[in-house]
DNA sequence: GACCGCATGTAACTCGTTACATGATTGA
DNA sequence: TCAATCATGTAACGAGTTACATGCGGTC
């Protein structure tokens, strides 16, 4: 069984604290939870309008000026239980992590061997402007140091997240640059 | 942009040495290029006959006793040129990596603390499984070595793609511990 | 004879993207 | 006044899962 309905428990968890307009939600998927989840604002109008008829969330309009109205969204009781159900249930395996530059590179043979290292540089380009932009991003809201003791709970969830996805692209960057190491010492061999 | 009809392309990949049939595309997606793109039967079906109609492959039956018949397929001239194109394209920008461990970590402020290590706990035995899996897998393809010199061309793709898979899941398995470590710290101090 | 793996397919549904459509607010 | 951003929504389509449906082949 797929991890069903992720979009939804994304949504109820974003307004766990503060009330939130669809718009709102779009930026959130911008910043550091986008690392691990996302959904333009069109799914999101979409799920927003569903959970409503599920009782799960209710709205209220606010204004922004004189005329724009912001939709914002409150979590029901039915809303936080079915959340916090969510948020302790154990998954039973592991979802295919897809990755269109690995599946690419496992039909390599079809790969002149002077396209190939341009290819690795490319993602070692994007890999590289990702890591950094997390790196700022962690500078921003943690400061250089590794604080992870001092935080509260809520900025805990935060820490794992962007310590997580910094991981993840480090290690992305490591293993892109031993293969490109080989590539090459293969390549004076030829 | 996202990255279109991938599927489309794992296939015709699949089919650039041997012709296959369905079925044995199904079964190599349970193999190493499962790990970073996979579909059901279903799809696969479904795909192979649009691939079919668009005259990307060919296909004849094989028989597998009296009367079982395979449907194997071929790549024809136009679904090499379009497999080659692809192979060569550089990806714009990186897709979001989902993982719905770490969005549910995000929220963890409302995960009591009691149970937020046997969540931990649970995602460790999951992914120590997957990297047991991938270790195996590796020694029985390539041995216990570091053999990147001697591979040709062909099996170096597959050496890349259990190379990435098996430093992910060292890396993921590295930042549970760590993480592990801070909440048991914290809890110490509460 | 029962069970498991081989083998292929379709139908209904859910999830996600792209494109279409509109209008307000803020700041250069 | 122009552009970027704020703000919400729908329609059509493409991608992916689950369930339904059927039959052969080998082996215990």
């Amino acid at each position: 069984m797929v991890a069903r309905r992720v979009l939804k428990y994304a949504i109820l968890g974003l307004l766990r604290k503060d009330d939130k307009s669809g718009y709102d939600m779009t930026s959130d998927f911008k910043q550091a939870i986008g690392q691990f989840w996302s959904a333009k604002h069109s799914q999101i109008y979409t799920e927003l309008k569903k959970l409503l008829e599920e009782e799960l969330i209710s709205s209220y309009i606010e204004l922004s000026g004189e005329k724009l109205e912001k939709k914002m969204y409150t979590l029901t009781e039915k809303g936080k239980e079915d959340l916090h159900t969510w948020l302790l249930t154990q998954d039973d395996h592991l979802e295919t992590e897809k990755d269109v530059f690995a599946l690419r590179l496992y039909f390599l043979k079809d790969i002149p061997s002077a396209d190939l290292l341009a290819l690795f540089e490319n993602q070692l380009n994007l890999r590289t402007d990702k890591l950094n932009m997390l790196q700022e991003q962690f500078a921003y809201y943690f400061g250089e140091e590794n604080p992870a003791e001092d935080l509260d709970a809520d900025e805990l969830g935060h820490y794992f997240v962007l310590t997580k996805a910094l991981s993840r692209e480090e290690n992305y960057i490591h293993w892109l640059m031993e293969s490109m190491d080989i590539i090459r010492q293969r390549q004076l061999g030829e």
